[in-house]
This record gives C-alpha cells, structure tokens and sequence, in this order.
DNA sequence: CCTTACCTTTACGCAAACGTAAACTTGCAG
DNA sequence: CTGCAAGTTTACGTTTGCGTAAAGGTAAGG
C-alpha cells in the first residue's frame, strides 16, 4: 500500500515559487523536468517539486539552464552504475570548484559591502 | 612626486582575465569602465583593472551587467556626500540580501555534490 | 448544456551579452 | 618607408530565457 503521493497542477508551482507557468514549461522544453500527463494536463509529484526547487536554486546561482540540466542528471544516476564514474567525478569536482569559487567571490562582495556602509557613517 | 601608476592596453586586461577584447569595450559600452584615452587608444588604469575585476567577479556570481554597474557605482561615491544615503544603504543591503542567499544556495548544493560523490563509492 | 477557469500547443518577439566580419587607422621594427 | 601586429568603429548575427498573443481543449459547477 502506497502512501498517497502529493500532487500539483503547473499553477500551483508557480504560485508556490512565484514564477510564470510558461518558465515551468520551458524547463520541460529543454528536458530540465517531465511530469507525468493525465491526458493532456502536467502532474507534479513531490519529486518533480524538488527537481524544480533545484533548477531554482540552480537559476539562483547564475548557472544556465544548460548546466542545470547537468547538475540535475547527477541525481538521476542508475544507482549502481559507475561505469562512468570518472566522468562523474570530474563534472562534479568541476561543479564543486565553481562554487567554492563563488563563495569566495560572495565572501569579498560581503566584506566590501559592509566597508561601503560604515563608509557612510 | 606620484608613482609612476601601471598602465594597460585592452588586449593585455583580455590576456590576464582570459576574456576577449570584445567583451572589454561591451563592458565600456554599457558605462561600467570607462579608460583614458591616448589619441584613438585606450589606457587602462590600475583603477581600470580593479574594476574589470568587480565585474568579472559580478558576473561569475550571476547579475546582470546593469547590476554590476549599481554595485560598482556605490565604490563611487562622492565620499562625504551622504544625501542619498538611506537609498544607498538600502541598495546595499539588497546585494546583501542577494548574496546571503546564493551562500546558502551554494551550501545546499555542496552538500548534495558531497552525498553524490559517497553514492558512487 | 453552458459558462468559467485553467489547461494545452504553436509561434513569433525581445532583451542581454557578447561573436564576428568589414573596413579602416596607428605605431613601432626593420 | 614599409610591413605587420594590434588597435579602432560600425553593424549585423547568435544564443539564452523566457514574454506574449493566438487559438483552442478540458473539467467541474450550476
């Protein structure tokens, strides 16, 4: 017996993260997220609303829907299947590096910020 | 008696900051750097190359290169004017705001690449 | 059955951030 | 003086990430 999984219209994603429907059917367009079809309407699982906070997340960062997808397609892994591993591994060390990058660029910005304001006594 | 500031040419700041010349004069173009000029040449400045790295840095976290040019403004400021200062602080703290989150972001997604990497034992 | 709200696809539009080609000009090295 | 590399402007082209109709399908209430 399964537990009724939740589910979600397009609009009720976009209201919950306060995009436009048409963003939501992008990212299927470019293969970011594919919802089930009742007919001819999307059904969101609970796993495609994660999927979604992650492209967010993703956009948040400036990534481009491009390298989103990649990230993404980390967590979609044949579970036991490490042919590749290599690979992986590289894409995410690479991921990784960009981001530590970031923080360190986050962690300058922060600190000039706060000399600007105490510049304005 | 005033040290002999550094100069640049626009293909020397493209070399450094593996970025092309192109990208330098759009840079111009859109009022975030604006050289001094030497007949038809531009000079850059040590100033110059501090804030190509502002941009370059803006732009690895995300914004728009509009964006860049408000957080790049504030290092601007007419040092004891403060008129605007309740704007200014407000913009401030919005970069800040912004920048909290990507952390946060970044963090979260570090954490997933580090529980990616173990699931590939 | 009909309205109303919400969904669908298709497709053209648009701003941002450069790429790229064309057609010069400039400034040294030889 | 002559190359030749590197600079310049002008302007059209390209990619990304949606916006915005247009034209209609669908489901639930009255």
């Amino acid at each position: 017996m399964t537990v009724a999984e939740k589910e979600y219209t397009i609009s009720d994603l976009a209201k919950e993260f306060s995009i436009t429907s048409r963003s939501i059917r992008h990212y299927e367009d470019e293969k970011l997220i594919s919802p089930e079809r009742r007919g001819t309407h999307r059904i969101y699982s609970s796993r495609d609303r994660v999927r979604l906070q992650l492209i967010l997340r993703g956009k948040r960062l400036g990534f481009s829907l491009a390298q989103i997808r990649q990230i993404i397609d980390l967590y979609d892994l044949p579970e036991g299947k490490q042919k590749q591993a290599t690979l992986l591994l590289d894409l995410i060390q690479e991921r990784r590096d960009a981001l530590l990058q970031q923080r360190k660029d986050i962690n300058f910005m922060l600190k000039e910020l706060e000399m600007l304001e105490t510049k304005l006594d």
